[in-house]
RNA sequence: GGCCCCAUCGUCUAGUGGUUAGGACACCGGCCUCUCACGUCGGUAACGCGGGUUCGACUCCCGCUGGGGUCACCA
């Protein structure tokens, strides 16, 4: 049997990192397996979805690569496209005794609920209209016309359920544990646990790879496939995702969607390495290519105890992407970062490939490459009043002015080793060493007292904005006195 | 609170009865050096506790403790 898995998220805000790993997971799997990757869209939530979200998902998911086999924009693979197929579902247990018509109101509900849990028993429902003689061929509900009941499951209130998780092993539920849940709305719209069965059962899924906070949910669907005479499929549940303070990953943890990190200047390759180490392994290996994931993942290789979140080793692995990168992808990938920056693209390429050269090794994301980039990119260099404070001295003036002469008598090559030959003639000439001078001659340029090597500095500049800005310098370093 | 899951350095993890308990991030120090980085070399740091089983437990079993998840007409 081919391995057919999916990723169901609902389009009820962004998508999520630690969910979009749950993805990757099943997305994995299937591939290691040569199976179909199943791409649907829980959207039974009508009140809360929104097509903002749906395309925000969409394109995270061909951000980072996860193409699927089957899904949107196929209208089949929306929930909200399927609602015959859950109530002809529904009507089969009516018909069955496998269900019946719940009239309690939610407020009704809701009193108990708290009722219990004052009395500090199972806020659980406690089977009131479960007995109720109904009509097998009762209509589902339709508030429109007056149907303002639910539709609840008759769970077995005998024996266990078991899930033989391939992550976590076997896990025991007595099922008189299992209250009687909804199906079905008031409004006849189907709830979760029961269009995701139907659904897993009618794409064929046949492993269902999915978070370990749906542990509990598992029993109640495992019970809903045998009462329409169908095998449930495997289970996989991973363990969760947590934020630094231990408790399950949300946005009250800062930056957690997948656009978020793509705006942060992340490179998709590092963020599903990072989300694929974070509960799995292959030995010590550390860093990933998609190939080598698809070729090694497996359940065995996952780990089953929840995993906190680490920004920094993201940080990490998103550096390693950045050094091994190609100039000229990066060169493409940073322009959009220049723009909103405020600066404006350089048209010429192979400049721009000059400069990402000197700063690669020092920025983290292309948002950090772009702020390092800030004094090759304008004209208009702040200087840092506490640096020209301590390098731009009046004493330094007269050297600057012999490295300019020095620079613009080199004529047409300007390569760093011209340049460092000039350096070297000043040096000589004042018998000072090059920290003296490359420091001053640093904030001249840069601003700033950190920088690339100086002679990189100078090379990408070009000899233009080198002497305006030595000469500006120098000004400066005069009027200090 | 009921139910379920989990437990090796701060964090991610390797480990499947006998290891000086390994790697990675972070951190600290040396080297390199025009600043900052990169790189490189080295270092600090872990088997939650208590019982068993065994010649021998990080590894197996039980209990405890601790952490997490879940208990909706959300998904």
């Amino acid at each position: 049997m081919t391995v057919r898995t999916r990723y169901a998220p609902s389009p009820t805000g962004s998508l999520h990192i630690g969910n979009v790993r749950s993805g990757l997971f099943a997305y994995l799997f299937a591939r290691h397996n040569q199976g179909a990757f199943i791409l649907r869209i829980d959207d039974t939530d009508r009140e809360r979805s929104t097509k903002e979200s749906l395309d925000e998902i969409l394109e995270s998911l061909r951000w980072i690569g996860m193409e699927w086999d089957e899904g949107p924009p196929d209208p089949r693979y929306f929930q909200s496209n399927r609602f015959a197929l859950y109530r002809e579902a529904a009507r089969k247990l009516l018909r069955e005794g496998k269900a019946y018509p719940c009239y309690c109101t939610a407020e009704e509900l809701e009193a108990k609920r708290k009722q219990a849990e004052r009395e500090r028993r199972k806020p659980g429902y406690d089977g009131k209209c479960r007995d109720l003689a109904f009509p097998p061929d009762i209509e589902l509900p339709d508030r429109d016309a007056g149907r303002n009941y639910t539709i609840r499951f008759r769970s077995p209130r005998e024996g266990q359920t078991v899930v033989d998780d391939l992550i976590k092993g076997r896990a025991v539920f007595e099922n008189s544990e299992l209250d009687d849940l909804i199906i079905f709305r008031s409004d006849g719209v189907p709830t979760y646990n029961f269009a995701t069965v139907i659904d897993d059962a009618d794409f064929r899924v046949t492993h269902v790879v999915r978070g370990d906070d749906h542990l509990p949910n598992t029993p109640r669907q495992m019970q809903i496939f045998r009462a329409l005479g169908l095998e449930p499929p495997a289970y996989a549940h991973l363990p969760m995702v947590m934020g630094p303070d231990g408790t399950k990953l949300s946005k009250r943890h800062g930056a957690t969607s997948v656009f978020a990190y793509r705006d942060a200047g992340y490179f998709p390759e590092a963020l599903i390495n990072y989300l694929a180490r974070l509960g799995w392994s292959h030995g010590d290996q550390e860093i990933f290519t998609r190939q080598e994931l698809i070729e090694y993942f497996d359940f065995s290789g996952c780990g089953k105890s929840a995993g906190i979140f680490n920004a920094e080793k993201l940080l990490w692995l998103n550096f390693h992407y950045m050094k091994q990168r190609s100039l000229s992808q990066l060169a493409r990938e940073v322009k959009p970062f220049i723009a909103r920056a405020g600066y404006s693209i350089p048209g010429d390429d192979a400049w721009l490939e000059k400069m990402i050269a000197t700063l690669r090794e020092r920025a983290k994301t292309l948002v950090e490459l772009v702020d390092f980039a800030k004094f090759y990119l304008s004209d208009e260099i702040a200087i840092d009043p506490k640096a020209a404070a301590r390098f731009l001295k009046p004493q330094v003036a007269e050297q600057l002015a012999a490295l300019a002469a020095e620079l613009e008598s080199l004529g047409g090559d300007f390569s760093e080793t011209a340049i460092a030959e000039a350096f070297g003639r000043v040096l000589e000439r004042f018998a000072i060493k090059l920290g003296q001078l490359a420091q001053p001659v640093r904030v001249a340029l840069t601003g700033g007292t950190v920088s690339p090597g100086i002679y990189e500095v100078i090379a990408v500049l070009g000899k233009e904005r080198t002497l305006r800005r030595l000469r500006a310098a120098i000004k400066l370093a005069q009027a200090a006195g």
